[in-house]
DNA sequence: GAGTGGTCTAGACCACACA
DNA sequence: GTGTGGTCTAGACCACTCA
C-alpha cells in the first residue's frame, strides 16, 4: 500500500466516524504533512482521492471542506460494474441458465464493436442471471475467442469474469456503456417473464482491456422494476 | 492555462493527428520532459488526465501505449450533462415549454434529496423541451429558492444553467444519477405525443454545489426512442 | 543490467480568500 | 498581510519488463 492511498483511508475514516465533520474544515495540508510525517504533495494526492470520490471540496484561499452527506459519499457509491454480476450481488442467491453458447463469425455490428477482423471467431452466449429465484437479466454476450480460450459451459455457468480474472489473468481498463428503454421482445417476455407492454432496461457496454483492445460487447435486458443504473458525476476541474 | 494541461492538449492532438500512431510507443516521460523543459512529475500528470479519458495505456517496465481507437477517445464522450441541455444542443433549435412555474414548500421525498428544512420553499417546474420542433424530454425540477432566487418566467424559458453560471456565479461539484425505465404516463403521452404503450427513460438527478449542497433535483422523461444515456467508465486503479 | 513508469521529498512560487 | 490550496522543480528510490 503506498503511503497515499493509506493517508486517504485514514482521512476518509475520519469523515465516515465524524472525526472530521460535516460541513466544517480539516486541518490544512501543512498540518497534515506533519501529522503523517510526509511531504506535502502526499497529502494534496490523498485528498485528490477523496475529491474524486465527493468527500471533500477544497477551495484555494479557505481550507479544505467535509461535504454535506450525500449518495455521493456512500460506501458503496463505486461499484465497477465490469466486475460482472457476480460479484455484485453477493449475498443473494445468483443462478445462470445458458440459453446460448455457440462460436460464430462475427456479422459487421460486431466486428465494429469488437475491432477484429471477419475470419476472427467469436463467443456468442446468452444467460439469464437469476438472482434470489427470480429472473433478472438476459445478456446477450459477444467475445473474440482469441482472448478467451477456453471457456466451458461451466464457467459459463458461474462467474466468467472471475475465470477471466483469476485463471487468464487479464485486467480491464474500463467500458464504454449506453443506457436505454426499450420495448419488451418476444425473447424478453419468455425469459424475463414479463408483460407484452413492459418496459425493458437495456445497458449496452464494451468492455477494453488494459491496450485498449475490447474484449467483450453486451447487451443486458432488465425488467423496469427491478433494476436502475446509479453513478455518480464528478467534476473533474477545480 | 498550466502546464500539464497544455501538455496534455499536445499530446492528445499528437494522438488525434497520427503523429503518436495507435498500438505503439509515445516517447517516454524522460524524453518527453526535455522536449517541453518541464520536469518528469509535471509529464506524468499531464499523461495522468489522458490515462484518465482513456486515450494511453501505461505499463510500468514498458512504456506508454497508445490505446486502440475506441468510443474512449471520440472528443464527445466526455460532456457534462448537467450543464444543461441549452449547452448540449448547441447547433439545434431547443424550445421550453412551461407547464408548471410554482413556489411550494417541500414533501418529505423533495426535503431529503434537497436535505432541506420543510419550511425553505422550493421551485417546482415542470417544462418541456422541445428539440428541432419534436418534443425531447418533459423535466420536472426541485430548486430550493435561497439558492436560485430571482427566477423568472424568462429565465427558465431558455437556460437555467446560463443563469446560475453567469449571473448568480454558481459552480456544481458534480451529480447524483440514477436511470431507469418505466411505463409511460397520461402526463408523458400528453406531452411528449407517445403512445400508451411507450416505454419511458427517466433520468433522475441530484446536483451538487461546490460545498455539497443539493442544489435541484430533477427527474427527466425521454421518450424511449428519442434519447439515450451514453458514458464511460475508466478504472482509477492502474 | 538498462530502461521504463510510480512514488515521494523538500522546497519554491503562485492564485485566491479573508480580515 | 497571512494563510490557504495549486503548481512545478530536481532529484531520489522503487517495481517492473525485457533482453
Amino acid at each position: 500500500m503506498v503511503k497515499y492511498e493509506a493517508i486517504a483511508n485514514e482521512i476518509r475514516h475520519r469523515i465516515t466516524d465524524g472525526t472530521y465533520k460535516v460541513e466544517s474544515l480539516i486541518p490544512d495540508q501543512v498540518s497534515l504533512s506533519e501529522e503523517f510525517k510526509v511531504s506535502r504533495m502526499t497529502i494534496k494526492k490523498a485528498l485528490d482521492i477523496l475529491a474524486l470520490e465527493g468527500l471533500i471540496y477544497r477551495q484555494r484561499g479557505s481550507g479544505t471542506f467535509v461535504m454535506k452527506n450525500s449518495p455521493l459519499n456512500e460506501e458503496n457509491a463505486a461499484v465497477n460494474e465490469y466486475d460482472g454480476l457476480t460479484k455484485q450481488m453477493q449475498g443473494h442467491k445468483l443462478e445462470s441458465r445458458i440459453i446460448k453458447f455457440t462460436v460464430e463469425f462475427p456479422d459487421e455490428e460486431i466486428m465494429q464493436h469488437l475491432m477484429i477482423e471477419k475470419n476472427m471467431p467469436v463467443y456468442n452466449l446468452v444467460r439469464l442471471r437469476i438472482v434470489d429465484d427470480k429472473p433478472y437479466v438476459l445478456e446477450h454476450t459477444y467475445m473474440p475467442t482469441d482472448l478467451t480460450t477456453g471457456l466451458t459451459e461451466d464457467i459459463i455457468k458461474g462467474s466468467i469474469y472471475k475465470y477471466i480474472h483469476d485463471e487468464l489473468k487479464i485486467k480491464f481498463s474500463g467500458a464504454y456503456r449506453k443506457i436505454r428503454a426499450d420495448k419488451s421482445s418476444k425473447y424478453d417476455q419468455e425469459y424475463l417473464n414479463c408483460g407484452v407492454h413492459d418496459p425493458i432496461l437495456e445497458v449496452e457496454q464494451i468492455v477494453y482491456l488494459k491496450d485498449g483492445r475490447p474484449f467483450e460487447y453486451s447487451r443486458s435486458r432488465h425488467r423496469y422494476d427491478t433494476r436502475s443504473y446509479t453513478f455518480i458525476d464528478m467534476n473533474k476541474k477545480i
